[in-house]
DNA sequence: TATGAATGAGGATTCATTCAT
DNA sequence: AATGAATGAATCCTCATTCAT
């Protein structure tokens, strides 16, 4: 794995093209999030998209690219779900509110795709062995909250956050949602709505002035 | 992977057969903590240990039995550290405080130890695919959290929480120190006391009446 | 490979067709000549031919069609080069020389071709696994040589050759031509003409009475 | 192919290692002897050798560093059989002579092996594609002829050479012995011992004064 | 107990070829 | 006439596991 993979110049990528790659990214996801990433092989995931292995060497140039649209697709996704969400509230309890609900929300919905992307990045690693994302938070994945924190200071409603303080509150906000996700894998019965709920007053308190 | 195995009989495991054992365990431990999951094949891990791939076939009657190992001996390593720890504690506020940071220094001081523990536990899944521990916690290691909030509660000093929402509770407190860990993957120079501080006021303030 | 490859029915190629096969041979030279035999695939071809790879399967019935062409034309273009040369000379030993002189020109102007050649031909296997040319010396390429020689015997210019010695000075001198094409390729900067006067002296002298 | 091929530290290998890779390089020889290098797996090998295909990974780290013992070890070989018979003569002529000799007698001895060698050096590209020795003629390999000529021209038996025509007529000669080789292959009847007489007398010829 | 050797299944990838459009 | 898409066989390689010594 990793050698160049280039991202096949997306100018010239027909419709066809596209659903192809998205069905097989599809399948993809289905097949990690059923059998594990261990057991995800190409074999595997042709076979769940009915598809012969040669059809996924036809559409991607490496396992590789195929894995990374996983979380690229998850977050494009994840931004256009709770972006707009948070935007809508005004005061920074709410937006916190609402970045917990929104979350729980969208991994509800998508939940098979939420653990397929933890386990791609959890396997990722660098061409000398080490983890390329380990849980994997981006500055991007970050920078929301810290905004709603920022923000909840400035207007004195939460506490005092120094740089530091500020950024393992969104961490741990962070760590509650992901690791919600895998209590929900081992019971997929659990009452998201409730967690969600418990989770907004646990942080709700944590951040009060 | 995952058929009988029989856990070698312990009443007549000889003590050099445990120091084997145990040799063979540490060396799986970095190598999975150095390489992944992935690359961390019985070669590999024979390898480091400066013996041949038989050894380990020899000692463990599969690859799995010997993973298992890892998970089994941390959570020894883990009661024997954090246990006594809490025990000296006398106010539910002040266990909740040493948990987190007899968490954090073992963590700290286990460093390859746990992180083997986060890919073996996240990559191992029943025969039929389906992940066996998640992010892994059984009750055993909720356990002592609910405890203390329970205790907590009766005493007056936490706020109330129904069964749920100490469920939640404890969950997140493992989410963020596990959270924390794979942050310690990548940024192997956090400052480990400051994030434990952070982390301490953070469930005081979540906790608190 | 190596089925029917019924050569397309020549009666009936049209100037287009005809077109696009000697643009498609054209491309499998230059293919050849750059990354090898084993590189060599429809889909490298019909890249730098910016064609689809159907488009070859197309106006060939097989890979094998194609490559035979390969040789196939170059044979032609030799003849034509080559034969007029020779026909121009009258005494055995100038024929000689110009034999070697305008194979050391079409060679030099043709590099890239004579590459392919010999690859394909080095490759060129029956279904039994027999290389089917070997170093590829047909009677039609040996006879112009051995021509010159019994003329030469016959002019009492040459010295004696039995049938057999008059082979092994035609094989000679063509392993000598050849050689020198694979010397080329390694060191391109060779200087040609040095090198075919070198040769002329020499066989001059082997050829003497 | 041709990443790292660490050449398996010399020093440690035991005679059972020794005679296992020695067995599968002769099974190699044929195999690519016999059905040509494209066609030459190591699933043919293997098959030839009645081992299985991991076998040779476990000797070898590659197919590249097999396929480079084919060509190592014909080398020492032809140089073990050329060298002594060459020392042994002691005018410029005879060893001409006797260089061509017997090279064809260790030609005619190791059929099989020459034309592996062939067919991987022919085949022998380095990463960019480029033929990493084309019919190959290591300094070497060219040496032992350059310095009979130059030797016969000090003694004034042979005819002035520079060090530019000296080179031909050594390329000239291997040429001729390499163009035979090939001859065999297609036409193994031939007689070698004839060819070889005709060959003294071409060159004996082609370098008298 | 330990080892080197061997196995064979499984994985990613490449490729000639076919086919509907 | 041409193309993009799909196929499935074949290839090299890795690896857990077994076994004779």
């Amino acid at each position: 794995m990793s050698k160049k993979n280039k991202p096949t110049n997306q100018k010239e990528m027909s419709f066809i093209e596209k659903a192809r790659r998205t069905q097989i990214v599809e399948c993809a996801i289905e097949t990690i999030a059923e059998v594990g990433y261990a057991q995800a092989s190409l074999g595997q995931i042709a076979k769940r998209a009915n598809i012969s292995k040669g059809v996924i060497s036809y559409h991607f140039s490496n396992k590789e690219e195929l894995l990374e649209q996983i979380p690229i697709e998850y977050y494009l996704a994840w931004q256009a779900y709770v972006a707009p969400r948070i935007e809508a509230q005004t005061s920074p309890k709410d937006m916190l509110r609402v970045y917990i609900e929104s979350n729980f929300a969208f991994i509800d919905e998508n939940r098979q795709h939420v653990f397929a992307v933890i386990e791609v990045v959890s396997n990722k690693r660098t061409d000398d062995g080490k983890l390329q994302f380990a849980a994997g938070h981006d500055e991007a994945i970050l920078l929301p909250i810290e905004n709603i924190l920022t923000l909840g200071m400035q207007e004195g409603v939460f506490r005092e956050f120094t740089r530091s303080s500020a950024r393992v509150m969104a961490l741990t906000i962070r760590h509650a949602i992901d690791g919600f996700t895998l209590e929900l894998v081992r019971k997929p019965h659990l009452d998201v709505q409730e967690y969600a709920r418990e989770l907004v007053t646990l942080f709700d308190k944590s951040t009060k002035k």
